[in-house]
RNA sequence: CGCUACGGCCUAUCAUAGG
């Protein structure tokens, strides 16, 4: 059985459901590891239908399994069934409690976040990691410090995280102290300070540390590769991107973008039809680029073909509509969204008030769900 | 209750309006 599991497992990591699907169902007698190793499979790819009917067909259900449930919850923003579950739990331990921090502190609710945080059982680094995260990403960065200081223990990670709360809050010194200061660096750690030297424009610097690092992942190649476009050095980026041992579906998309940033559509279609696997934000990049050149036929034949559709894509073509001028369509648009965001909302608002419909866009403005 | 092979949690890079 262990054996099978390893398969289910590996299938799982890799992406094809379907063998893991096919060895798990060939288990005779499957035992816990099967049953979470299949959904925790299910939910890494986002199937959250079939993780649920998965996880509802379980003879037992343990903490393990639960945990995978509510994580797939929570990626998918269904933080009430992720909070419906937690609360259905017998017995909670750290890691269950950790999951309900992150969904907490993804949606910015940080209180919730420490409560969760103070009722944990045996807390461990990750435990306290969890809420530096929590209270950086809320903008809290001497809360994060405090979490940080007073942590009985530390790991790379923790470093990691409190060096990105500083370099993200733009304090650039106080960031690369910390780097200096780090007992131990990983990959992580070199290819975040490299980040920053590329956000404040330290190109040099940055390719100094890229050519010093004997350890290097397709992040780390992928930062060095948008430090060169956002330069506006398009032959350097180019020559980078050619000279990467592998390139991810975020080197692909950057250098689509980087051709549609730059005004070269021809390039960027080239670089897209050269793909052999695409995402969601590879499709919005061409529907955006096409938008901003006022291609509307071909941004709406993209939009058309583009398999997967979240409401960035939906909001990159209502915007290729405005940018057209064609009001129309972009309201017709916004109707046929699933759903909206502050980002449609304000396009909308926008289209109204730039036509000089001012009590319009007022009326729309003050029907927003929420604003910023 | 603890131990025992395989399962769950944290960090860095890409797309849409405004700023």
């Amino acid at each position: 059985v262990f054996l099978a599991n390893l398969l289910v497992q590996k299938y799982g990591k890799c992406g094809s459901l379907r063998d893991a699907r096919q060895v798990f169902d060939e288990i005779p007698r499957p035992n816990l590891f099967s049953w979470s190793s299949i959904l925790h499979a299910y939910a890494a790819s986002k199937n959250l239908g079939e993780a649920k009917d998965l996880f509802d067909k379980m003879p037992v259900k343990d903490l393990v399994s639960s945990s995978a449930l509510i994580k797939a919850y929570a990626q998918a923003g269904h933080l009430k069934d992720a909070e419906r579950i937690f609360h259905s739990l017998p017995r909670k331990d750290s890691v269950a409690c950790n999951i309900m921090i992150g969904a907490y502190s993804q949606r910015g609710c940080i209180d919730k976040a420490k409560g969760i945080f103070d009722q944990t059982p045996s807390k461990t680094v990750i435990s306290w990691n969890n809420m530096i995260s929590a209270y950086a990403k809320s903008g809290y960065l001497s809360k994060a410090r405090g979490v940080f200081d007073s942590m009985p223990e530390k790991n790379v990670v923790s470093w990691n995280l409190i060096f990105h709360a500083y370099a993200g809050a733009g304090r650039f010194h106080e960031a690369k102290g910390i780097f200096d200061s780090m007992p131990d660096r990983d990959v992580v750690s070199w290819t975040a300070m490299l980040g920053a030297y590329a956000e404040t424009g330290h190109i040099l610097k940055a390719k100094r540390m890229f050519d010093c690092m004997d350890v290097r992942n397709t992040v780390t190649w992928n930062i060095m590769f948008r430090a060169y476009v956002d330069a506006g050095q398009m032959d350097d980026a180019k020559s980078l991107f050619d000279a990467m041992p592998e390139r991810d579906t975020v080197a692909w998309n950057t250098l689509v973008a980087a051709y549609v940033q730059y005004g070269r559509m021809d390039e960027a279609c080239e670089a897209f039809d050269a793909m052999e696997e695409r995402t969601v934000v590879t499709w919005t990049t061409m529907i955006a680029g096409y938008g901003r050149h006022r291609n509307l036929s071909e941004a709406k034949r993209l939009f058309d073909r583009s398999p997967e559709k979240n409401v960035v894509s939906w909001n990159a073509m209502l915007q290729a509509y405005v940018e057209s001028q064609c009001f129309e369509g972009a309201k017709e648009i916004f109707d046929r969204m699933p759903e909206w965001d502050v980002v449609s909302w304000t396009a909308l608002v926008a289209v109204y008030a730039d036509a000089g419909h001012l009590c319009r866009a007022r009326d729309l403005f003050d029907e927003m769900p929420q604003r910023n």
